[in-house]
DNA sequence: GCCGTTTTCGGCCCGACTGTTTTCAGTCG
């Protein structure tokens, strides 16, 4: 059981009570909880077997909660769990899904109309039955029924990367343990590191097609066996997730790896590639057209054991999985003209970040300390400002306070030489519904980086959304749009905003534009991110840490820059300190 | 349910918007 299923165990058991109309603060201890065990990077199950202060000793895990995750370690099941779920209809859960719905509104419907599905919510609200409810109205029927659209999207069954990451990773090691597997590759949509996976894709080469089976049958996480042939197979694995198994022949290893890691639009195109010079391209390789019958066991007649074989067989440079979508990829790879994309190891800084001071769950030292354990040379300290109350938001005072420690610090950290790491005196203001920053002008000019953000008024006309962000920009002092269209996979949609405007007063003004690391936003999206690297704008990658462990999105963050081809050269903060305030549109450079 | 005491209870982070009310509950961030 890992930190992000003890996690997800306790933010149920929080939907629950909430449903049920439980103490509101003891469904907050439940949250919290879930955050706490979430920023944590050990496993809490390893946590345990040390002794010393154990799980009690995690900021809000008190006895109770402390025991019950000790449970749940122990023997995966929590009874609280259960008899929760016996008190609450199944819908419920999908019925909270829907943005406007909370706990009051989601039970009034079940126990008033019997709701039982996000069908028959369509139905209610098409039948007039919602409006008719006390405490609706036509216009919240109306707004239901929009939103559950977006909530019945099969696309949003799909797994954040991130969790499938976790998985994937976990059955990649219990694969490799397999005395018959000769090479263990995870592919798919994992592989090309969409925003989303919707099946966990392995890929194995070995000459015992049944024993490799049996050992991804035998892994802990399988859940059910959903079909099985002779040298694949199909299993329900955790959060409900599919996973496939292929077992393929070494020497045809690199083709099943290209066929099982593209897109369909990708292979497609790679057999019409193959069309066009007399072969054929399929999972057992690459061979010239010929009609020859060949047994599945015979080599192919052009070595196909490598992906890099199988593009020069096809006449093409090895492309990138990240690249792989079907899009001008196979022109570029033709021409040797893909772009050498950005790497985790190119990124130098980290431009947004919280602390305790508002609501990240580290104190600013413990966020510096690991930061230098990570090997970053600059990281900017970007709180909430005050309009974001709920999140302890800091206003002038206490953000100057702030500044003054920062000031401390870095001056200590300089105090023996060339300093690890420059800490930036930052802020993330909110851009406010009406206009406008939530922080005064002369401050905000004392800032050394200022990320500015939306996060009210986001139902607001895309016209208004666009006009508050191009205003936003065209302050001297912002120098990068926080997560700019505001969607959280399968949460919540994008504002309605204008972004070739966006992008295009992003390049007049000289801001850059943020593509935020976490699992939950990937905001830009690489379509995005793309069209405004093309438009030279400039790309920061950010964690948007709220914890220590959230440091390490990075990775979640570059892969969506590597989907939009972006090279080391396209994102600022892979550059140094100095060359990044030559950038920066206060220092004058990228104004004409 | 946690936490820190004014140490075994009582407070916990809050302000605004929306649509429904007829004075405010529910939801959001």
């Amino acid at each position: 059981m890992t930190n992000a299923d003890i996690a997800s165990t306790l933010e149920q058991i929080a939907d629950l009570l909430e449903y049920l109309g439980e103490n509101p603060f003891r469904c907050r201890a439940y949250r919290a909880a879930a955050r706490t065990v979430s920023g944590v990077t050990e496993p809490l199950a390893e946590l345990r077997r040390d002794g010393g202060p154990g799980l009690a000793g995690l900021e809000g895990i008190g006895a109770d909660l402390a025991g019950r995750i000790a449970m749940l370690i122990e023997t995966g099941r929590l009874p609280l769990l259960d008899e929760l779920k016996a008190q609450v209809p199944a819908a419920a859960a999908d019925l909270l899904r829907v943005p406007g719905l909370g706990p009051k509104k989601a039970r009034l419907l079940i126990d008033q109309l019997g709701i039982d599905s996000l069908e028959s919510l369509e139905q209610a609200c098409r039948d007039g039955r919602v409006a008719a409810v006390k405490g609706f109205g036509e216009k919240t029927q109306h707004a239901i029924l929009r939103k559950v659209a977006f909530a019945r999207d099969p696309q949003r069954r799909r797994l954040l990367w991130k969790d499938a990451d976790d998985i994937a990773r976990d059955l990649i090691e219990w694969m490799r343990r397999c005395p018959q597997a000769d090479r263990v590759e995870g592919a798919g949509s994992w592989r090309r590191g969409r925003d989303t996976v919707g099946c966990i894709r392995m890929v194995v080469a070995s000459q015992s097609p049944a024993a490799v089976i049996d050992h991804g049958i035998a892994w802990p996480g399988a859940a059910a066996v959903l079909e099985r042939v002779e040298s694949a197979t199909r299993l329900r694995g955790p959060k409900d997730t599919e996973i496939a198994i292929v077992v393929v022949t070494d020497v045809a290893f690199g083709a099943a790896m290209v066929v099982h890691t593209g897109s369909r639009a990708h292979t497609d195109r790679l057999r019409e590639c193959a069309e066009e010079r007399r072969l054929v391209f399929d999972a057992r390789g690459v061979v010239p057209i010929g009609g020859e019958e060949r047994p599945a066991t015979s080599p192919p007649s052009r070595s196909s054991a490598t992906e890099e074989d199988v593009y020069a067989n096809l006449g093409l440079a090895w492309i990138p999985p990240e690249l792989r979508e079907g899009r001008d990829e196979i022109l570029r790879a033709e021409d040797r003209r893909l772009p050498a994309l950005v790497r985790l190891e190119d990124i130098r800084g980290d431009l947004h970040m919280h602390t305790t001071e508002s609501d990240g769950d580290a104190p600013l030292a413990e966020m510096v300390r690991v930061a230098i354990s990570r090997g970053l040379e600059y990281i900017a300290i970007t709180d909430h400002g005050p309009r974001v109350s709920m999140a302890n938001g800091l206003g002038p005072e206490r953000l100057l306070a702030q500044w003054e420690e920062i000031d401390r610090l870095n001056a200590s950290l300089a105090a023996a030489g060339p300093p690890p790491i420059v800490v930036l005196k930052g802020v993330e203001v909110d851009m406010l519904e009406q206009g406008g920053l939530d922080l005064p002008d002369d401050l905000l000019s004392r800032a050394d980086w200022v990320v500015a953000s939306l996060h009210y008024g986001q139902q607001q006309p895309g016209t208004q959304i666009t006009a508050r962000i191009i205003e936003a920009m065209e302050h001297p002092a912002v120098g990068v749009i926080g997560h700019p269209t505001g969607r959280l996979i399968n949460r919540r949609p994008p504002y309605e905003v204008d972004m070739d405007a966006v992008i295009a007063a992003a390049a007049r003004t000289g801001t850059f534009l943020e593509i935020n690391a976490n699992p939950w936003r990937l905001d830009l999206h690489e379509i995005h991110a793309a069209a405004a690297r093309d438009a030279g704008v400039g790309l920061v990658i950010s964690t948007d840490a709220h914890s220590t462990a959230g440091l390490d999105l990075m990775r979640c963050g570059v892969l969506q820059a590597r989907r939009a081809g972006c090279s080391a050269a396209d994102v600022v903060n892979t550059r140094s300190l100095r060359e990044l305030r030559a950038l920066m549109k206060r220092d004058g450079s990228r104004r004409g």
